[in-house]
DNA sequence: TTTCCTATTTTGTGATCACAAACGCATCCC
DNA sequence: GGGATGCGTTTGTGATCACAAAATAGGAAA
């Protein structure tokens, strides 16, 4: 599946994989030895791996140099959510003009799947998927650098995300992608923006309200 | 001066700082070992602060897997500038509160420091005076993860806009930061929001709009 | 003179090793 | 019983080495 050609990508595409999607709880350890052993490569790859993930923020590496899944204060939240609410919704008007019929039908089908997810309970698969949709969206917008920062800012969630869905279920969770795919539809770049909006916040406040006092 | 514990990490704010600065022209080759030699150490803390600075796009990895100073493309110019557009003004806003005289005749003087720079064509004094005002002022309001992307963004300007400024001169840079002072004493956060965004978006409508083309 | 091919050098990659600091745990003392 | 202390183990750091691929320089042929 993953044949990067070095050996340092292929560990940063496993590792980036497993944290994304939250296979990894906040604040649990990783250490270089045991990620080298169950990927069959030495410490010298998974060494550089793991420093581009801590450059963006996808892991914590304390004083003594032990890496481990970031856990997310309170105010670190709201700032990972002001920094989503600035970018995404510019980041689906720059891809609006752009989208068209197969597109959108391609997010309907995407958020049929999410709503698969969501009755079935399925945490893990909800965040993948959702954040699937976000990318197929933004990927549009031929943006490069400005998806980069999207989804570093994605990363630093997943760990927190998946332990809060596990927790406290999906129940609560309104499908704002619904009126994002009208708003495409319809050409409205101001509605797009709105529904974006609303849909990114929503999971962080959700997460800076229940999630951390349990921590 | 540099201190820090590890290799690597002194490696890293070195290399940092030489490009932030702009002392890299964009495209500009830097090998392993000749990092290792000047700084006086093996190759592997200088990989892993090369891969940390790729991470963050201050560096390019070509497919074989030289490194260099990115040269930026128009589109690329452009993207960085509405992250900065949509970021600053929101960090100035958030810092505003906490905006007290000291930090503001603080602001003052670094201000007075850029003019002076301008004046002896000082480029890359210049453009470090230029991005410590910056971060003087965004650090006030305790948003470090926003700040860390808007560093990230500055990052990758640095070779290009040092090259610009010794090319074309800074005749024609104009000094929005006074109008940002001045709301700042004022307590006006629309005034406030409106100068930075003007500001961030001269430096690099100059850059897409001359810097380039001689590429 | 230009172009193409080859040999040499340069350069990044990954593994291994020695070392020191931090951690975990059992023990001991108060 | 609780906390400090000691030691063995785990873990990250940095240097060195072998290797392969790429870049460069040099020479031969047209």
């Amino acid at each position: 599946m993953d044949e990067g050609a070095t050996a340092h990508e292929r560990v940063y595409r496993r590792l980036r994989r497993k944290i994304l999607h939250g296979e990894l709880a906040p604040g649990q350890a990783v250490t270089l030895r045991g990620v080298a052993a169950e990927l069959g490569v030495s410490m010298t790859p998974v060494r550089e791996a793991v420093r581009r993930l801590a450059a963006e923020g996808a892991l914590a590496i304390s004083a003594s140099g032990r890496v481990s899944a970031p856990v997310l204060t309170p105010q670190r939240v709201e700032e990972l959510a002001a920094i989503r609410a600035l970018l995404e919704p510019e980041l689906a008007a720059r891809a609006l003009p752009r989208a068209h019929f197969s597109l959108i039908e391609r997010l309907k089908r995407m958020d049929a799947e999410i709503d698969d997810m969501l009755e079935n309970g399925d945490a893990a698969g909800y965040v993948r998927a959702n954040i699937e949709f976000h990318r197929t969206l933004y990927l549009r917008a031929h943006a490069p650098a400005m998806l980069a920062v999207a989804e570093t800012v994605w990363l630093q969630m997943g760990p927190s995300m998946r332990a809060l869905y596990g927790r406290i279920g999906m129940g609560r969770v309104m499908d704002y992608h619904r009126k994002a795919i009208a708003a495409l539809a319809a050409g409205d770049e101001a509605g797009l923006r709105l529904a974006i909006r609303a849909d990114v916040r929503q999971g962080l406040t959700l997460l800076s309200s229940e999630g951390l006092d349990a921590a």
